[in-house]
DNA sequence: ATAGACATTCTTTTT
DNA sequence: GAATGTCTAT
């Protein structure tokens, strides 16, 4: 016990050791506000086993709810080395994990078909396209993507459909629309990541049997990173709480960083009403980051407003300067890190403790390219993810209708591939005789190969041929092991055969062999052998099983999926207006404040080194874009950086009013002209027919030098320098 | 009626 | 650059 406790400071002592009741009885919450590096995962782990050892609860009566499945992963791995004792009966994992687990369950209570499957947001977009489709609703005026994040919107509200607010008549229009979807949704037996939540909800707010249940089996929840729950989480933790259990949530509004997926760092003020009571506990010594890059990062974040407050401080000395490099290009940014890589590992750094951050995942390229051609080991997060790929999704698909005949989706994306002469006009007939006789998909065309009578085998094609091949598989697969039903499935839909003869098949075929390895490592790690489990976890866990792991390899991600990590070496690169913070974020009110919190997030990953890098000009979407410096490199103060790697960039030639950069950094000096001109990003404008604006981004050079401005009546437009009557206003 | 070539569109972050 | 959607030759 002293050994679990030994080492913490007072403020995690405290948080480790709160009891679960106060004096009077009632249940005692508690929300940590846990600033970066400040030991929160180790205050939530310590906790568990603390209050296991202690016996105050049993590993049976806690559930511990986390954002990732990474961090879900790690809390169990952390737990099960402080005790001795096993952590099965743990309720530990994502509140979709957690959902899932419940519906499975309770499917019947839920309305739920026992082998319902997830969409992950592909599926449920492509799910949408049909949709629309078939109720000949016009894409244009009602774009899939958009009906997509009303949904979702609404969903993460704890609305349905009857109960979205509907103002105007494009919003009426949309909620009958989603009412529309949320009717095929129950048809084909698939829920989406939202449903799987709201679902939930409300089962346990319908069946007070079932909510009783839970509540008195959970002694105690966990909530990490609760800065990012939305509404339905917390209404759903609420629920799942009750009035008995108290609730320890542990949270950093300064890394809220889900505000666009509707987390709320409401929830965190709400906290205070709905748990009366409750102890709040700052967290703010932090023990990971030397005191220079604590200081940018805190320099940083004080520029936004509306923050519970809170200021971290190490007793860390000050170390090195943080290190700016600018660079002409992304090729050029790309070299530069993979120059300063190359030096760390002769430091003795190794590469897996040297992480290179980016804004979004199309930067990654440029990156990967250039460790590629200089051999260096590396290892991307995100992205394409291994459950996302094509052939992947189409083993899926097959394996899918295997478990569920009605999921249409499943059948629109196999159904003639690999080829096999079903083309639209047929799927078309499909879908009408699907939707007159109010069947699935699968239904109307085994009544369609029915009617066509018994062939002898080797004549059936199309239709007959598909709807054999489907049935040859269930009965081929009933009662097999789950890696041979996957071997079997990938081999007798022709994706193998597929694959092998394309010329750049090679990388997915082994992919498919990997699917098997992937439902053999399902099957060990949670002795399922069930379908319909392995589906799901596909869907909820897309990532991280990447092909190459374990090796030691320099670290690629997005700043958002570093979160909660931490590395010897940082790298941020893409420190651009227009990427980071994204042109996007500007458009949204407090945009700039959440790119704000990313870049605080990406700045307090590193423990001692920090490298902050941008280029002027950047190919991006198969386009030469020209930037200017992150407006986050201005308030970080000047003396904390020093500039790096040959002044300023690539020697440019006869530009001597660009002063070669020495020293420390002064961002206002590096705004250039778009063309030499007198235009520059910010500027305000006057055009004669579209009025007033502002420049957000320019492009090209000379005659071809373009400008984005954003009008306030006539909106976003591009316009050539060359052509376009403007007037700086 | 289908497959493959061609053109066009949209580009953030994730369970 | 990718992933759609559209057109044209089979």
């Amino acid at each position: 016990m002293s050994q679990l406790l030994s080492g913490l400071n007072p403020q995690q002592h405290e948080a480790v050791t709160l009891p679960l009741r106060q004096p009077s009885g009632e249940p005692q919450s508690a929300l940590v506000l846990a600033g970066a590096g400040s030991g929160k995962t180790r205050v939530l782990t310590t906790r568990i086993a603390y209050l296991i050892q202690t016996g105050q609860v049993s590993p049976h009566g806690l559930m511990a709810v986390t954002f990732t499945n990474k961090a879900a992963r790690e809390m169990l791995t952390r737990v099960s080395a402080m005790l001795p004792i096993t952590t099965r009966g743990m309720w530990v994992g994502t509140f979709h994990g957690l959902c899932n687990r419940l519906l499975r369950a309770h499917h019947r209570e839920a309305g739920l078909p026992p082998l319902f499957q997830i969409m992950d947001g592909q599926d449920q977009l492509a799910f949408i396209k049909r949709l629309l489709k078939s109720l000949h609703v016009d894409e244009e005026k009602f774009p899939p993507r958009q009906l997509q994040s009303f949904i979702n919107g609404a969903k993460e509200q704890g609305l349905r459909a009857c109960a979205v607010e509907a103002p105007d008549e494009h919003t009426r229009r949309m909620a009958e629309l989603y009412a529309a979807y949320d009717e095929q949704c129950n048809k084909e037996g698939v829920v989406d990541f939202a449903e799987l939540l709201l679902r939930t909800f409300e089962l346990l707010s319908r069946d007070g049997l079932l909510a009783e249940h839970y509540r008195s089996r959970f002694a105690h929840i966990l909530v990490d990173e609760f800065q990012d729950t939305n509404r339905l989480q917390y209404l759903w933790l609420k629920h799942l709480a009750g009035r008995q259990t108290p609730v320890f949530a542990v949270g950093d509004d300064d890394q809220s960083i889900y505000a666009f997926r509707g987390a709320s760092a409401e929830n965190m003020r709400d906290f205070e009403r709905d748990y009366p009571g409750y102890r709040l506990i700052k967290l703010e010594q932090n023990y990971r980051s030397v005191g220079n890059i604590l200081a940018a990062a805190n320099a940083v974040i004080k520029h936004n407003r509306h923050r519970l407050g809170k200021n971290l401080w190490t007793a860390d000395g000050e170390g090195e300067p943080l290190r700016l490099y600018q660079a002409a290009t992304d090729g050029e940014e790309a070299q530069f890190v993979v120059d300063e890589v190359r030096a760390l590992e002769r430091e003795g750094v190794p590469c897996s403790e040297v992480a290179v951050l980016y804004r979004s995942n199309a930067q990654s390229r440029v990156l990967e390219h250039a460790l590629f051609s200089a051999g260096i080991p590396y290892r991307v997060y995100g992205g394409l993810r291994f459950f996302e790929r094509q052939e992947i999704k189409h083993a899926l698909a097959y394996l899918r209708l295997v478990a569920n005949p009605a999921d249409d989706g499943a059948l629109v994306r196999v159904i003639n591939f690999p080829a096999r002469g079903i083309g639209a006009r047929t799927l078309e007939q499909l879908q009408d005789q699907a939707a007159a006789a109010g069947v699935s998909l699968w239904e109307a065309a085994r009544r369609r190969s029915e009617a066509r009578g018994q062939k002898p085998e080797g004549a059936r094609k199309g239709v007959e041929g598909f709807v054999a091949l489907i049935e040859a598989m269930r009965a081929a697969t009933v009662g097999l092991p789950l890696p041979e039903v996957v071997q079997h499935v990938i081999e007798a839909s022709g994706l193998l055969a597929h694959y092998r003869g394309e010329r750049e098949g090679q990388e997915r075929l082994e992919n498919l062999n990997e699917l098997v390895n992937a439902a053999g490592a399902f099957v060990q790690e949670t002795e399922e052998n069930d379908l319909a489990a392995f589906l799901a976890h596909a869907a909820l866990e897309a990532g991280e099983h990447q092909a190459v792991s374990g090796e030691d390899a320099l670290q690629l991600m997005t700043v958002h999926s570093a979160k909660g990590l931490e590395f010897h070496t940082v790298f941020v690169t893409g420190l651009e207006e227009g990427l980071f913070p994204h042109e996007q974020s500007l458009l949204t009110p407090g945009g700039v404040e959440e790119e704000r919190r990313l870049m605080y997030v990406a700045l307090t990953r590193a423990r001692q080194r920090l490298y902050l890098s941008f280029a002027h000009s950047r190919l991006l979407h198969g386009q030469t874009r020209y930037n200017v410096p992150s407006r986050f490199l201005q308030e970080i103060p000047a003396e904390l950086m020093k500039a790096v790697g040959g002044g300023a960039g690539a020697p440019r030639r006869a530009e001597p009013a660009t002063a070669p950069s020495r020293g420390p950094f002064r961002p206002q000096g590096l705004f250039p002209p778009a063309c030499g001109s007198e235009w520059h990003v910010g500027q305000s404008v006057l055009h004669p027919t579209f009025g007033r604006g502002v420049i957000v981004n320019y492009e090209g050079r000379g005659p071809d030098a373009r400008v984005q401005v954003r009008f306030s009546d006539a909106g976003l437009k591009w316009l050539m320098l060359e052509y376009a009557k403007l007037a700086p206003a």
